[in-house]
DNA sequence: CTTTACATGTAACTCGTTACATGATTAA
DNA sequence: TTAATCATGTAACGAGTTACATGTAAAG
């Protein structure tokens, strides 16, 4: 399971609550890996329970209890260990891309239609990219090294991007073109 | 589920054996969507079931028997319906981002030596798409709809290629001359 | 007065992977 | 004789989604 390391790995600098890593899933980390609350939770009992985490319970006035968590030393150390386990290449498994298969003149314009939705919360998401990359990464070189890996997943974000939007224009001009 | 409907899409030009799926699964769909032979047979007769695939049983000497599958009238309806559908755009959920983030020095040598292996393999892969491009799609043009679509989603499978190699590029530079 | 944020959970289900199983034929 | 190709399956498990559930406080 590749998600208790990504839970681990956003405890390396924070503690934080089960509530507090799903935000964080939805931004930072998140954004190369979704998970949803339930998933969360779940998996921090699990790792809790492995010992790989340790909690605290945290009572709080006007809002609701919290559970906040931290790496142990066993945690740390499995972390430093699956970094040097294999990992193997998922494909993407997008549905766009089984319906361009699909490609008729009936579903033509929709899925222009969807292409420039897809464009769309690219360009968003691109933008908010940049703005980390400009606030946090613009200089890379003078980074400690874990940063530089943070900043090198930053690029590859905003190079997924790019690349997704220049491949959204090919299509619209060989579709723009046809009937 | 939409393995379903890749099963479906992969139906549309040949009758195929699961076996031949799989097969299939192994290259041009599969590039962009992986599944095992387990899950394939299993969705054969799950949709056999519900009327979009039929099936045709076929007697082989010096080789097992094989099982074909075709789309019924159903099934050519429920995919062209799916195609309007809406999709929504999944993360890659890549280990290798997590383990980034974990840049240390104690891995740094590592992580290279998994970047050159990703690299490796991207660009064979990246060979094989320019090679079917040359083939079958080199005037996209020239195509009708539907090959059209083909050629894209290749095109969306070389960019990425391309987009990952210069990426892999960068942080090499950017890793190369730390520590 | 309704929605959003805070905070954590259970249950059912679907999707996907891994391991195991069978058995013939052909090529190295 | 060992491995690969052909061909289809079961079973167990792990990962991920969706629906449901609860309850307070602040902001609109």
């Amino acid at each position: 399971m590749a998600l208790s390391h990504a839970i681990m790995t956003a405890l390396l600098e924070d503690q934080l609550s089960g509530y507090e890593l799903t935000k964080s899933f939805d931004t930072s980390l998140g954004f190369f890996w979704k998970a949803s609350h339930q998933q969360i939770y779940k998996c921090l009992r699990d790792l809790e329970q492995q010992g790989l985490l340790r909690s605290e319970h945290i009572a709080q006035e006007g809002r609701p209890d919290k559970i906040i968590y931290q790496l142990t030393d066993a945690g740390h150390a499995e972390l430093e260990q699956w970094v040097f386990g294999e990992s193997k290449f998922r494909e993407s498994r997008d549905d766009l891309y089984v319906k361009l298969y699909n490609l008729t003149p009936d579903n033509l314009s929709h899925m222009r239609l969807e292409l420039e939705q897809r464009a769309e919360t690219t360009r968003e998401r691109l933008q908010l990219y940049q703005r980390i990359q400009a606030r946090h990464y613009a200089e890379p070189t003078a980074l400690p090294l874990r940063k530089r890996g943070v900043a090198l997943v930053l690029r590859a974000g905003i190079a997924q991007c790019e690349q997704y939007l220049g491949w959204i224009d090919d299509c619209k001009q060989l579709l723009g073109d046809a009937y």
